[in-house]
DNA sequence: CCCATGTTTAACCTATTGGTTGAAAGTTGG
DNA sequence: CCAACTTTCAACCAATAGGTTAAACATGGG
């Protein structure tokens, strides 16, 4: 599993924000990721394999070509680690599962 | 307004993220910051510079002694971003779960 | 079998990062 | 005033990041 070093440092980055808000609509080759940015594939080829290495995305190769995916997985612990700062006063684990249960009762995924 | 870039960069650095971690219990004095880590002052006020500009932390100087302030608000931004990903708007107590027991091992507050 | 297409690799460049040490600057107590 | 304390600055260094171009690799179609 990617480090949050890893994840925070992929995410620092515009054009790979950029990338991962186009893969949220849906899955895209290396070509058609690279086509709206002004640098080369290699560059984009680059970004993409940080992005791999962080969890955010797969890639998986079909034929010549190279699907790129959405991880939002990798996203969850950095979500989680903010999540303790932005909304709870300090990481009490009993806190935050008295608002989880009162919050989301269904949730189970 | 600090950018996502440089939030995310930020909080891409292990020592960065542990500073973090210490102001969420009570402001600290640069040298108490310092103590705890194995490197300079002179690293450690870096990386306060660094909190700072992404407005994660404020500075203020009483006398000799210079204060370091969390300042959560400075992660909503990262925090709405990362929303976008709708997937893990309702976070996952069993994920959070992990997560904590991986990174606080002997915090139990 | 060729050739075009899709993607990565290699070599290179520059700027930035994260660390060091030593000196300097501001502040306070005795 | 002077010495001690707190913090930053300056200069330096090695490693990494993000980009380039050109070549190489991989695959599918005619």
């Amino acid at each position: 599993m990617a480090s949050l070093d890893t994840v925070f440092a992929a995410l620092s980055d515009p054009t790979r924000r950029a990338i991962l808000q186009m893969l949220l609509e849906d899955d895209m080759a290396v070509t058609d990721v690279a086509e709206p940015f002004e640098m080369s594939l290699a560059a984009i080829s680059k970004h993409l394999t940080v992005l791999t290495s962080a969890g955010l995305i797969s890639q998986e190769k079909r034929g010549r070509v190279k699907w790129c995916k959405l991880e939002p997985d990798a996203l969850r612990d950095a979500s989680i680690w903010m999540q303790s700062f932005g909304q709870f006063e300090a990481v009490n684990l009993d806190a935050f599962e008295a608002f989880l249960a009162k919050e989301l009762p269904e949730e189970n995924a």
